[in-house]
RNA sequence: GAGCCGGUAGCUCAGUCGGUAGAGCAACGGACUUUUAAUCCGUAGGUCCUGGGUUCGAUUCCCAGCCGGCUCACCA
């Protein structure tokens, strides 16, 4: 395990302790490169071709019937060493950028011998650039001729690359060993992504899909703001917050739950539409759905409702889904998805209805909290209404909700920032859109009325009061906010780490976030 | 928080029914001027996660702990 190595061998700068060999050979190197005149960490290099485009270059050229001088595909390449085999007189080495990688051969006739001879101080890991000319070698790899070759930066800890075989059959890569422990791979991102370009794909992937909602909400007239992440009172969600302190103030802040509460502010000062990314913070527990930082979109459109906001979010979803790339279908924990709108509406109460065989609306509390017992969901002392309905939900219909479903119509229990719905009070115009039983976002037509908002703060006060630790606190500046009066407006959050899961293929959240929160190592 | 599984060389792993451990790759030395998981010969590399217990002896068995994975619970 690299944790364990990590106390000994931490400390490269003070050669001459009792480092491992592969260190300790490589600070050599460095010692004899030096003494060569050589910096083996380099100031600049002036690039000019990458790997993949140069060799699809290469190839389109080579079919047509230019004279030489056009067909030459010559230039400057860098890159890390990737792979590396000797020949005596002559070597190749596999040479990646962010592109992909070239295949590099050097010769020590066309080298010299001055510069082959450093190929002997290389090793995998090295950042080189080479100068050169692409050809085709005998078994018809295109490949670049090295005339020069620059060392960029020297590697001292070696990166565990694994082998790289390509199927003859299905032409695929197949990686030999490589770099699989789950725990380094995340504690070490760097060496995870330099070695794994999966891992690396992953994430273009992610900066793709948010480019692409970025793009989308501009385009309808999204003005992106931002607003704090240190709040004197969290709200807009209901889960424990990190608490700090600031010292020249002398008072509590708390990180941001939710960002929701001060975007509707922003919808009153009469920004009509706004948006915004943000790195949300909740103090609770990690699993692979959950890590205790994650991003949140958060969208208002003045004078829309969430019938409308559920037509923004189809048409967000199919542009994410388009920008991830391999179209609406997705197999995620095995199941096929299809993205393509429309999405299926499903009220909540009829779902539960069915399920239960009774009206959950009307049906007594003490029967609902035995039918949720009933389901293994324990420790619902004191849970009203609301909750029992929110855990028979999780239980008996989240888990089928496979294909993309709004659910809509919340309880008002569950919805304190969501307005009544048209003709039945007890609901409110609230929807979540799942996906393969995975909440991905939440929307409401938001409330409007200051006097209602107040109302619904005391009842969640009552609910805390009463021992629901999740309940949201008043916030009084928020009140006064509508009171200025707040528009009609639509809301939307989407968890952006659970949506790049969904469209990557990704089964943990982990492997969406760079760095994702851990233990303390040792 | 609970259950199960795992932690052995730089990496990927095997193994020891209790007698201080192996392979492949990586590394080091050598051969090789079109290889591609290059090949061939040789060398070196280990606090077997940590601490305690049992034992003549523990990497192996027991207990506790640390870290990770999965499942469940929690996180509407």
């Amino acid at each position: 395990m690299l944790g364990r190595l990590c106390p000994r061998t931490a400390r490269v700068a003070h050669p001459g302790e009792d480092l491992p060999r592969v260190l300790k050979a490589r600070l050599e190197k460095l010692a004899a490169l030096k003494e060569r005149g050589i910096e083996p960490f380099a100031y600049s290099f002036d690039v000019t071709r990458h790997a993949t485009p140069s060799v699809a270059a290469f190839e389109e050229r080579e079919g047509e019937a230019a004279d030489g001088e056009r067909r030459r595909v010559a230039g400057r390449w860098a890159g890390r060493v990737a792979g590396f085999r000797s020949h005596g007189r002559s070597a190749f080495a596999d040479l990646e950028d962010h592109t992909g990688r070239v295949q590099v051969y050097f010769k020590r006739d066309s080298l010299g011998e001055d510069s082959y001879s450093l190929l002997a101080l290389l090793d995998l890991g090295d950042w080189i650039g080479v100068e050169g000319e692409l050809f085709r070698t005998r078994t018809g790899q295109v490949t670049i001729l090295a005339k020069d070759l620059r060392l960029l930066g020297k590697s001292l800890r070696p990166l565990p690359f694994g082998k790289v075989e390509t199927d003859p059959g299905t032409g695929r890569a197949i990686t030999h060993s490589g770099f699989a422990d789950r725990e380094s791979r995340y504690r070490q991102r760097y060496a995870d992504l330099a070695v794994n370009p999966g891992v690396r794909e992953v994430f273009r992937a992610r900066t793709r899909i948010v480019t692409a909602i970025r793009r989308f909400l501009d385009d309808l007239g999204f003005l992106e703001v931002e607003t704090p992440v240190l709040q004197p009172l969290y709200g807009g969600a209901s889960a424990r917050p990190f608490v700090t302190r600031h010292l020249a103030l002398n008072r509590t802040l708390y990180l941001r739950i939710a960002d929701e509460l001060y975007l509707k502010r922003l919808i009153v000062g009469g920004f009509d539409r706004v948006y915004e990314i943000s790195k949300d913070f909740r103090n609770e527990g990690i699993d692979r759905f959950h890590n205790p930082e994650f991003t949140m979109l958060e969208f208002y459109q003045a004078f829309a409702d969430y019938e409308d906001m559920m037509g923004v979010v189809e048409r967000l979803m199919t542009t994410a889904a388009q920008a991830a790339g391999g179209g609406f279908g997705r197999t995620f924990h095995g199941v096929e998805i299809t993205l393509a709108p429309p999405f299926r509406r499903l009220p909540f109460v009829d779902s539960l209805a069915e399920a239960l065989g009774t009206d959950p609306l009307d049906a007594p509390v003490n029967v609902l909290r035995a039918r949720a017992e009933e389901q293994g969901a324990g420790d619902l002392e004191g849970a009203g209404r609301g909750k029992l309905l929110d855990r028979l939900f999780g239980e008996l219909v989240r888990p089928g909700l496979v294909q993309p479903t709004f659910v809509v119509d919340y309880p008002k229990e569950l919805s304190p920032l969501a307005k009544a719905k048209r003709g039945e009070p007890r609901l409110t115009e609230r929807f979540e859109l799942f996906v393969a039983g995975e909440e991905l976002a939440n929307a409401f037509s938001e409330l409007n009325d200051p006097i209602a908002q107040r109302a619904r703060f005391e009842d969640q006060a009552a609910l805390r009061a009463a021992g629901d630790a999740e309940a949201q606190m008043v916030d009084e500046d928020y009140i006064r906010a509508l009171e200025y009066g707040l528009p009609p407006t639509g809301g939307v959050g989407i968890g952006i780490d659970r949506l790049v899961m969904l469209l990557t293929g990704q089964t943990s959240i982990r492997d969406v976030i760079l760095f994702p929160t851990l233990r303390e190592a040792e």
